[in-house]
DNA sequence: CCTTGAGTTGAAGTGAACTTCAAGTTGCAG
DNA sequence: CTGCAACTTGAAGTTCACTTCAACTCAAGG
């Protein structure tokens, strides 16, 4: 059992077959081939769906996981240090994210709380109003860049 | 200036006109009509329409959000109190969310950080092996429930 | 009045992320 | 060696959340 077979990496990794299958036509993921052309996959496969689908909890697309992935060693197995590397910059956006959704909790306790859910008033537009050239809607919530 | 056009509530919420006609036509969103057919919104509307932008945030489907939207009242102006109620429950939702993403965000520090990325031994799989019986993937991560 | 930008409609198109289907092949347990 | 679950393919279908289009009407400033 060196190699998984699309089911049995299916069950562990708990993406369909169909889904796998889409992964490999978009180059996200590999597989080499039996004598008779059955998939059969490298246990590290493994660690490439994982972050598939940790990538996408945190919002992003597949494209941009395909150019995260594409970061890795191709020649060889990625490395605990591979891995790492690229692990330390999706920290960086999961904590961006993070942050959005906190902001959007507290706001909601307060601005939403108190009824006015405008996002434009309130303590969202504070004093000097230097949100207001940012344009429309919610930005400081749904911007991070406008913190 | 006591409702607004199309083209006004796209501009004050950030929502494309396209969008807006697509949600009233989903229903999450209501319009008057002018003697010439054209839409004229109240201004009460720029509250859906910011309640529908934060849902969204939280990764709720615009089914979901109907749903919730339909709980106000039909008759009058949604009060404090009407949108304090809805805000509560989303707020839970939100921390729920939020909750998943600290988690992945804390393991990506330790289990991928480690370069092990499979989320199922190390930390993730405790001494009793109690998350194997929920079956596939990184269950506690990407699962709330199985905290 | 006239022009022009903003608005109207239904239908069709888009892109992301898959799933389903049909018709056939492979791998392994008995 | 047989039977059957699991695998293969490309093409087409699905869902979500919109956007685009074409052909048209409305509203308001000069």
């Amino acid at each position: 059992m060196e190699t998984l077979t699309i089911g049995e990496l299916s069950a562990r990794s708990g993406v369909a077959p169909s889904a796998l299958r889409f992964y490999e036509r978009e180059g996200l993921i590999h597989a080499s081939r039996t004598s008779g052309n059955q998939r059969r996959y490298d246990r590290a496969e493994l660690r490439r769906v994982s972050f598939i689908k940790i990538a996408q909890q945190v919002g992003v697309s597949l494209d941009e996981i395909r150019e995260a992935l594409d970061s890795l060693p191709e020649n060889r197995t990625p490395t605990r240090a591979d891995w790492s590397r690229l692990s330390a910059r999706w920290r960086y956006r999961l904590q961006e994210r993070i942050t959005v959704l906190e902001r959007l909790r507290d706001e909601l306790s307060g601005c939403i709380g108190c009824g006015c859910l405008s996002l434009q008033r309130c303590k969202l537009a504070n004093p000097g109003d230097r949100l207001a050239a940012g344009g429309t809607g919610p930005q400081r919530i749904l911007n991070p860049a406008a913190g």
